[in-house]
DNA sequence: ATGACGGTACATTACCGA
């Protein structure tokens, strides 16, 4: 059976819910990941009218939140605060296939990629630190991470690597963070392994007069698996349209199926 | 090219995002 997830920052589910309800309609992934909420778990709105009835989720007033929609049932399995900051970043369901669904919001790591004169870009790697020692001590299995990572690894990643490497997001240190994670859970990046050549972007800046023009994009969204999970081959795709629906996320969703 | 935007809240400006 595929088993299709899709991972999305919708930077106010309550402000887009009617953005989700179209994605959920016209896409139907099996289960979809929710970043930046930006709402206690209580106002999220329901989507049960559309076959999704069940949440896991985590969520706070005005910032952060992340939320896990299923069609069937989900088992809440963890949610861990990284490096103590008190936000609600992650959160980790395990659905009746087996699968556990670690989804994620990383911090974004403030403006200048030095911690010394930046604590938020410490933070930012010290919450990789955590994660990554996490999954040193419990490799995943039937396993998969996604979600709004804040860091585009590869030089196709960005629009331009040359002036992107001291630009948060894309700094070497971040990438190398980013790599010992993946490394320590054995994770694979799904997207790249189905798409392995060329730029590919799953944000683009509010600030650009024309985004699709400028294209000035990064990928910022993951969706990661443990080895011993297959993928449906070639299933890997970024919804580049939903960036352009009205009034939209900056963010654009990640999709990827497994053979479960 | 640190931005010309856009979200939320102890709101009409401050703070955050990346």
């Amino acid at each position: 059976m595929p088993l299709t997830i899709c991972t999305w920052n919708i930077n106010s589910v309550r402000l887009r819910e009617a953005l989700v309800a179209r994605l959920l309609t016209e896409e139907a992934p099996d289960i979809l990941c929710l970043q930046e909420c930006k709402s206690p778990v209580e106002k999220i709105p329901s989507f049960e009218g559309l076959g999704y009835g069940h949440i896991i989720a985590r969520g706070q007033k005005g910032y952060n939140g992340v939320a896990i929609l299923s069609r069937q049932p989900l088992e809440e399995v963890a949610a861990h605060d990284h490096a103590g900051l008190g936000h609600a970043r992650h959160v980790a369901a395990r659905h009746p296939s087996g699968v556990t669904v670690h989804n994620y919001y990383v911090p974004a790591g403030g403006d200048v990629a030095d911690r010394e004169v930046n604590e938020k870009f410490g933070q930012k790697l010290d919450y990789l630190t955590d994660m990554r020692d996490l999954f040193s001590a419990q490799k995943p299995e039937r396993a998969v991470l996604v979600g709004d990572l804040n860091i585009a690894p590869l030089e196709d990643d960005v629009w331009s690597h040359k002036q992107l490497l001291k630009v948060v997001s894309h700094t070497p240190i971040e990438v190398a963070h980013l790599e010992d994670v993946r490394q320590a859970g054995n994770w694979v990046d799904v997207t790249r392994d189905h798409l392995p050549e060329g730029k590919l972007y799953s944000w683009w800046s509010y600030r650009a007069r024309d985004w699709s023009a400028a294209d000035k994009g990064r990928r910022l969204d993951h969706v990661w698996a443990s080895p011993d999970l297959p993928t449906v081959p070639g299933s890997s795709r970024i919804l580049r349209d939903a960036r352009g629906w009205e009034k939209p996320s900056d963010h654009a969703p990640v999709f990827a199926s497994f053979d479960v």
